[in-house]
RNA sequence: GGGCGAUUAGCUCAGGUGGUCAGAGCGCGGUCCUGAUAAGACCGAGGUCGGAGGUUCGAGUCCUCCAUCGCCCA
């Protein structure tokens, strides 16, 4: 038989579905068709941030990546040409400890020694990609377009190049400097962590030396207090638990404005704060109290004398901004082993007096370079004295040594035991160290204001987001240390001259060629990493010596932060598209990138260019469990893409993910609830389908050739509906907000089935073509096809199989793919409003009708005779007054007439709302009504016996009963439409043929034989 | 310690600018409807809209404080 439509079955398996639509997407070419025919000069622009393909991707990937994609499908329907590269990051440390596990190794010396950088980093090159392909296939399955054969991958030489381009600029704008901070540092690994590692690995109750130091006053400052302490030799009391950096000791801190103590303890004068004085001493005699800041500028004896063990002597430089640089020979620091002021000295525990080691602290670190203090580092980055009588000794294994030799001279006044919180490393289990080292920084703090005012410019989703997190986070700038001190990573492109000290930055291949030493070396450079990059000296433009690459690499940040232009390898290539997408209309991430990729954007762009580099950020929130806890590996609780795909299909993951909450909301996931979405939606809108081209095939219906017909108010009511919808729908999605637009959809499609379809079945069914049934066909096809548009972006498999069905396939002139057409336009002409909330107004009056029924206990399908409707204004009766016929036929009632009074419902079987609404129904029958009740009767089980015949819908039938004299008159009466219900071509009273289904039936307790036989 | 967000029926969630807004879906019990429907309708049980104050004629809806949870920062 030759259908126009192609016959749809209702049990339709999405999984399947999707595979072979992929399989047309894919020979068709249709995702580069979906970019390429749209305009060069009408580009929305869309970047990737990059993702790791060193591991599976989880659910919460899929979660960004339907998210990117609903809007770029939709811009691209609009009319936009959205190229979308894939990219990949592939530096850093997640990449590096996943070779060092596989190696079984765990320190930074082992990876140069025993490993070698070149192997180390060929390692971390082969495995950062090694879940590439299962990146592709997921992301090809949910139908994420996005190009992947020109995907970015930040570790090749032409995405390294334009980074040094970056730096280069900002090196040129005076932007870069190197400056020792104080850092978390694990004296094992050799490295910094980071306070996410140094947050994983604190240990309650460890136990620590606390002890109480006397720091002998000199003689000079002796002499400054000498109406008080007389020639009594004096000593300043510090508390530390950390002994160990005693000898990196510059400075005592006080408080200026605390009071301070000088008590006599048998000859000695020992000065301590005054509030702590009882904690401190036990037996002393008060001799005087003095303000801190009448002790400032006191020099002391240091304790032990680093310098003369090797430790080479370094001073904050106020001259310049407190940088640390060598002491010139011969010179003395000022304020070297002094009393200094500071406001962080706590008066609640300790004793007021704080000792200060800038080698070893933060706060430490910042006061010397305020007050440019003498700097000593006597231990080396693996925890180790570097001389002295200490020599070798790990510094926690010192502390006892220290001890007993200060108690030797007399200097430790008491020693304890504590039990505190102290950090370890999260890998190995040593004890953390804060230890000043040198870091390579951008000074973003110079831009701190443009940061701000430029994120301005930027539309937030949600918008709380600018001025709430990244706001907050532009407002606490401090400036980006970038430097690594690894293997696998973008080599800083920073020589230093090992004679003069010269720094330079290379910005090009090309310069570094020009500079270096030896040409060659460069020319058979293949590879721009570590460790072959190091081997590269160039010739001091000061001094024309050897200049050294740093040994640091870039932080992985800064990798991902330079897509916008490296992903070009701008500017050596591609300049035009450079600028063409710059900056981006729009990125979609995780909120926690607002310390990272959106940080990192927003601030090179801002370095660079003085522009944002991103105009809309949809930020997505975190994706839980069934119960509400966060998926994490050691739970069990992660939810898994593949089998959510493989059991419901990528559309109703899809459509679970938009319309269950807004992205910025944290989302509870499961099988489940992905189940239950397909049902609710997707299935209601297969069904509406499969409804439609099961009776438009019987009908003939062929849209372009079929006459249009007269809409009914039904009809208009259904297009005023998709109207309205396709405004909604493509009103929330440029205000990036898929969900509420998802959700307008699904209203739609409900009230398309539940109230448009249903009240229309019968159109449908008529047997004659007239004018209504054809309006219905169209109305039916015009809101399908508009749907399937609307649907396009966000479930693309399924508006694609309607797609092709009901146009592709018979419309010449229609796309090839439903994702190459144009977003369709409301037509605002057609939408009426007010028909839209009568309509409502009428599904609840009807709503109350079948409660009033249901409560007496009367089916549908039991004709009555009157129906009362009150409702609360006399506005709303002339608008249901056109209505009325509908409720009516869905009711199954006569006639009908208004409440005007109370009493008007008496006696009726009534329901009522909270609003005010009632309704009553007149339950009593009357032989007429029983007998056409019958005759529904008689025709619904008909229709359940063709069924259970196995009956085609258009099948003709010889229908037989027997057995009950009611019946004959039913049929007298009621012949006609039961005929034409059923498609009986004949009605026999009499004992059925043997080859026809036959069933023994009851009705008010008549039993007898019914039975249907094909009509030959 | 600071900031942001959340807290509405057993579960998932709606509830512009304060005035029938106490709702939907799932689940449960019952009834009904159906030649599109793996669906749908109706009835029922289930909520002092996290708690306490305040503003107001009137507050899930605005303000303050508190509690719990999550995230970010220190």
């Amino acid at each position: 038989m030759d259908q126009i439509f192609q016959p749809v079955d209702s049990k339709v398996h999405f999984p399947r579905l999707e595979e072979e639509i992929l399989r047309f997407w894919r020979e068709r070419n249709i995702f580069h068709k979906s970019i390429e025919q749209r305009p060069k000069d009408r580009q929305f622009t869309f970047y990737e941030g990059p993702p790791y393909a060193n591991a599976s991707p989880g659910i919460h990937h899929v979660l960004a990546r339907v998210f990117k994609d609903v809007i770029i499908r939709f811009k691209t329907m609009q009319g936009y040409r959205v190229p979308r590269r894939a990219g990949w990051d592939t530096h850093g440390l997640p990449a590096e400890l996943e070779v060092e596990k596989q190696l079984g190794i765990t320190t930074k010396g082992e990876i140069e020694e025993k490993v070698g950088i070149a192997q180390f980093n060929n390692l971390c090159r082969q495995n950062v990609m090694r879940y590439l392909q299962e990146w592709e296939a997921l992301t090809e399955r949910i139908a994420f377009w996005l190009d992947m054969e020109k995907a970015y991958v930040t570790y090749r030489n032409e995405y390294i190049e334009s980074c040094w381009w970056v730096l280069k600029q900002l090196w040129d704008k005076g932007l870069i400097y190197r400056d020792y901070r104080t850092v978390p540092h694990c004296p094992r690994c050799g490295t910094t962590l980071s306070d996410h590692e140094v947050a994983q690995g604190y240990r309650e109750d460890t136990p620590d030396p606390s002890i109480w130091v006397k720091f002998p006053l000199r003689e000079e400052g002796r002499k400054r207090l000498a109406p008080i302490v007389g020639d009594r030799p004096t000593f300043l009391v510090a508390w530390t638990t950390t002994p160990w950096t005693l000898p990196g000791n510059t400075a005592l801190a006080v408080h200026p404005e605390a009071a301070y103590a000088l008590a006599q303890v048998g000859e000695e004068v020992l000065i301590v704060a005054s509030s702590l004085l009882p904690f401190t001493l036990d037996d002393y005699s008060l001799l005087a109290t003095v303000p801190g800041r009448q002790l400032v500028g006191l020099p002391y004896e240091p304790l032990f004398d680093p310098m003369s063990w090797g430790t080479p002597p370094l001073q904050f430089d106020p001259a310049a901004e407190g940088a640390l640089g060598p002491v010139p020979p011969g010179h003395q620091v000022e304020k070297a082993h002094t009393i200094v002021a500071a406001d962080f000295v706590s008066l609640d525990e300790g004793t007021g007096i704080v000792h200060i080691a800038p080698a070893f602290g933060g706060e430490d670190f910042q006061l010397g370079r305020k007050e440019g203090l003498l700097y000593l580092q006597p231990v080396d980055p693996r925890g180790r004295f570097i001389g002295g009588p200490f020599q070798g000794q790990f510094v926690k294994e010192a502390d006892e040594a220290i001890m007993e030799d200060l108690t030797r001279r007399g200097l430790l006044l008491r020693r304890e035991t504590i039990l505190h919180t102290y950090p370890f490393c999260w890998r190995c289990g040593t004890p953390l160290i804060y230890y000043a080292k040198p870091s390579w920084y951008i000074k973003t703090t110079a831009c701190k204001e443009r940061l701000i005012e430029l994120n301005r410019q930027i539309d937030w989703y949600p918008s709380y987001i600018r001025d709430g997190r990244f706001g907050n986070w532009l407002e606490n700038n401090v400036d980006w240390a970038i430097s690594r001190e690894r293997f696998w990573g973008i080599p800083l492109p920073f020589w230093e001259c090992q004679s003069c000290g010269h720094q330079a930055c290379i910005g090009s291949v090309a310069e570094l060629t020009e500079m270096a030493i030896e040409r060659q070396v460069v020319e058979k450079l293949h590879d721009l990493h570590r460790p072959f990059v190091d081997e590269v000296r160039l010739r001091c433009p000061q001094c024309s010596s050897p200049m050294v690459r740093v040994p640091e690499v870039a932080d992985v940040w800064f990798d991902s932060g330079a897509m916008p232009y490296a992903q070009w390898h701008y500017p050596f290539e591609n300049q035009e598209e450079f600028h063409r997408s710059f900056p981006a209309d729009f990125i979609c991430e995780g909120i926690d990138q607002t310390r990272g990729w959106f940080y990192t954007l927003h601030a090179l762009s801002t370095l660079l260019w003085d522009s944002v580099s991103f105009r809309n950020c949809l930020c997505l929130e975190l994706i839980l469990d069934e119960k509400g806890e966060k998926m994490s590996k050691s739970r069990g609780n992660v939810v898994e893409p593949w089998p959510v795909i493989e059991a419901h299909g990528a559309d109703a993951m899809r459509w679970y993910m938009f319309t269950s909450s807004p992205p910025w909301v944290p989302r509870r996931f499961s099988q489940g609830l992905v189940a239950e979405s397909l049902r609710r939606f997707l299935l209601t809108l297969w069904n509406v389908y499969a409804f439609f081209v099961t009776y438009a095939n019987l009908d003939k219906f062929h849209p372009a050739l079929s006459p249009k017909g007269r809409p009914s108010l039904l009809d208009r009511w259904a297009i005023s509906l998709l109207h309205d919808t396709v405004a909604k729908v493509t009103r929330e999605l440029e205000a990036y907000n898929p969900t509420d637009a998802g959700r307008a959809i699904q209203e739609m499609v409900e009230l398309l089935s539940n109230w448009y379809v249903r009240r229309s079945r019968r159109r449908f069914w008529k047997a004659e073509s007239d004018e209504d049934k054809w309006a219905a066909y169209h109305t039916l096809y015009t809101c399908l096809v508009t749907l399937c548009r609307l649907l396009a972006p966000f479930t693309p498999f399924l508006a694609e199989a309607v797609y092709q069905n009901l146009e592709a396939r018979i419309l010449p002139q229609a796309p090839e793919s439903v994702h190459l057409c144009d977003w369709p336009q409301p037509d605002p002409s057609l939408i009426d409003e007010k028909l839209i909330s009568d309509m409502r107004l009428a599904m609840r009056i009807t709503s109350l009708g079948r409660g009033a029924r249901s409560k007496a206990g009367i089916k549908i399908r039991q004709p009555l005779s009157r129906l009362v409707v009150k409702v609360r204004y006399p506005v709303e009766k002339e608008a249901l007054a056109e209505l009325i016929p509908l409720i009516l036929d869905e009711l199954n009632i006569k006639s009908w007439q208004w409440a005007n009074r109370d009493d008007d419902l008496e006696g009726l079987a009534t329901a009522s709302d909270e609003a005010g609404y009632a309704v009553g129904v007149d339950t009593s029958l009357t032989p007429e009504l029983k007998q056409e009740g019958l005759a529904r009767e008689l025709v619904h089980r008909v229709q359940n016996l063709r069924k259970a015949a196995g009956l085609e819908i258009s099948d003709r039938i010889v229908l037989y009963y027997h057995g009950w004299e009611g019946l004959r008159e039913v049929m007298a009466t009621y012949g006609d439409y039961v005929r034409q219900e059923t498609l009986s071509v004949e009605v026999v009273e009499g004992q059925p043929p043997k080859e026809a289904w036959a069933q023994e039936q009851q009705l008010d307790g008549h039993p007898f034989i019914l039975a249907v036989q094909r009509a030959g």
